[in-house]
DNA sequence: CTCACACATGGAAGCGCTTCCATGGCAATA
DNA sequence: TATTGCCATGGAAGCGCTTCCATGTGTGAG
């Protein structure tokens, strides 16, 4: 510790034999400096190696620059699942070119976003599969740097995938191929994009005089292989099952196998999300798309560019037709 | 929560009629008080929703409290893998039980961690996949809170799968199930893990009488796919495959595959990771486990918890057989 | 040659918090 | 009752930085 310690903005100054204040102009690269300044300022940073402390900018600038993903709701199968992994690889590199750090939070279902929220060194907040609840405990102060991935407020923009829509094409595809008896596998109830697949699911499904036959799911490809077997025992004669996430999906594929049902002969399997594993899995997989890059980048860039609050813009899902159904 | 400003210290010790040190010992948890004063500015706390400001705990405190996690020398690629995701996730869970918040840093291949790791507000460093320059570039003041996975320094501890004796395993369990010519797939060549487990798959090979067959690789599935191509052309009786990545794994297995390939009938694959989707792919991936959680759990543990110094410690990674090979 | 005006500059006041230190009160001891 | 010692307490000094403001210094215009 004695010694060692890194130099301040105080060893610049004086290094460069200016004032702090000067130093700290040159530096931010804000308010007026003279040539003569910067050179001597700009060499000093050079010989003493001097880095900012974040703390204390964040702290006497009142505006933090880290952009803090908080991720609502999270079960420990979510490490399987790649999506905040892409989220937040995602945001990183937007970030980065801001020069912001970026920061990952575990936020239980239910809890408060106040605590992350109210603190000075946060330059913006990105909430994944927040609740609207949620939403409401992000601190006045943050909610113009504040976006969602799911669902928002009137005061937080939010970004999702149209998953309405995206159910449509999967489900469509599905009777245009004949499929008759179409199970869907849904995801964790609370979150409002799993309301939305399921109502586009049933309305097709009514529409074209079919039954519904819906089973809970967790995104988790073990729930997809239980699910599987739950359906075909409720259902003997289920002819397509559709999961709202390709990692169930895969799951149910592994399930329908273990009965020795073939994919897509006996039972056609769509699943949603693309997931770089759905063209690897034997047969491919049938899905449709999530542009979960596009959406971290769009609510990334909506905080730390201080966007439009408070509407949602959803991002287009398109099938793409694979082997499995 | 009401005005503009959300309370600070100052307003919790008036509204508890104490001092700001008394509010501050209390809420810290360090230093005496007396129960009265306790619940007096437990009470203020409450009411008035206050939450400290972390950047200037930080500041004064010059122990910042935050576990930031830097990837060294990722490509865009890496955005398929979940590797990172899961690191991150593990640490963001051991990191939370310990009420630190993490961040997450791209470093560019060769750049410095000065800037990073010079920060008051930073808790502990992990450094996914350094070399050893870039280690070299913490400053003095971090190396006690610095761990690796991956090489470490001598002040840097770090932690990494035992790869040398994985791959041993699964190119043992090749031969010992009739492959007499093996290729390999090599991860990138800057990391030091890549060199272990091709100098384990050279020395077996060499011990046999076989030829060794070596293609780099960059752990992602387009190489593998690419590199199943390669090998098939350069070497048309290659009876086995061994990836050192599950994603290049499965790339070849469909690059195999494409080209009408049986397997492991034709040709035998192996993989290294044991990712989630290993035992979802048809045929299902034989691999050797890569017990990523554990391994970011003790870097993790090892900074937040000033573990010891220097020291790598390996994980041992076990075959799985599966139907690939 | 003077006046005004712009601009670069340094002093100083904090940002919200922790922590050292001196003080005062109180119970236990003599 | 006088003394010792401990503990709770508040005052005050920063942590490293930004930024307001008043002060010089040089320029162009009058």
């Amino acid at each position: 510790m004695r010694g060692q310690h890194s130099a301040t903005l105080d060893d610049v100054a004086r290094a460069a034999g200016v004032s702090r204040a000067t130093a700290s102009r040159v530096i931010t690269g804000q308010g007026p400096a003279s040539a003569r300044s910067r050179d001597r300022v700009a060499q000093a940073v050079a010989k003493l190696g001097y880095v900012p402390d974040a703390a204390a900018r964040a702290l006497a600038s009142r505006s933090g620059t880290r952009l803090a993903i908080a991720v609502i709701g999270h079960t420990a199968a979510i490490l399987d699942d790649p999506y905040v992994g892409r989220v937040l690889t995602t945001a990183a590199h937007i970030a980065a070119e801001r020069e912001v750090g970026v920061s990952l939070h575990w936020v239980p279902l239910g809890a408060s976003l106040a605590t992350l929220a109210g603190s000075h060194n946060l330059g913006g907040l990105v909430v994944v599969n927040p609740t609207q609840p949620a939403l409401h405990t992000v601190p006045k102060a943050m909610r113009g740097r504040t976006a969602a991935i799911g669902v928002g407020t009137k005061d937080v923009p939010s970004f999702d995938v149209d998953n309405g829509s995206g159910t449509d094409g999967v489900v469509r595809h599905l009777v245009n191929t004949g499929r008759r008896r179409i199970a869907m596998v849904t995801g964790p109830s609370w979150l409002p994009c799993v309301d939305r697949a399921r109502d586009a699911y049933q309305q097709i499904m009514r529409d074209s005089g079919r039954e519904t036959r819906v089973v809970s799911g967790d995104f988790t490809a073990a729930r997809g292989a239980a699910a599987a077997k739950e359906i075909m025992t409720r259902w003997p004669d289920t002819d397509a099952v559709f999961a709202l996430s390709d990692l169930t999906a895969l799951g149910v594929l592994d399930g329908l196998h273990a009965q020795g049902i073939r994919i897509p002969a006996d039972v056609a399997v769509a699943g949603f999300d693309d997931i770089a594993f759905a063209c690897l899995s034997r047969p491919a997989l049938t899905t449709s798309t999530h542009p979960v890059e596009e959406i971290a980048a769009a609510a990334a860039r909506a905080v730390l560019d201080r966007g439009d609050t408070g509407q949602t813009t959803f991002f287009p899902s398109t099938l793409v037709v694979r082997e499995s159904a």
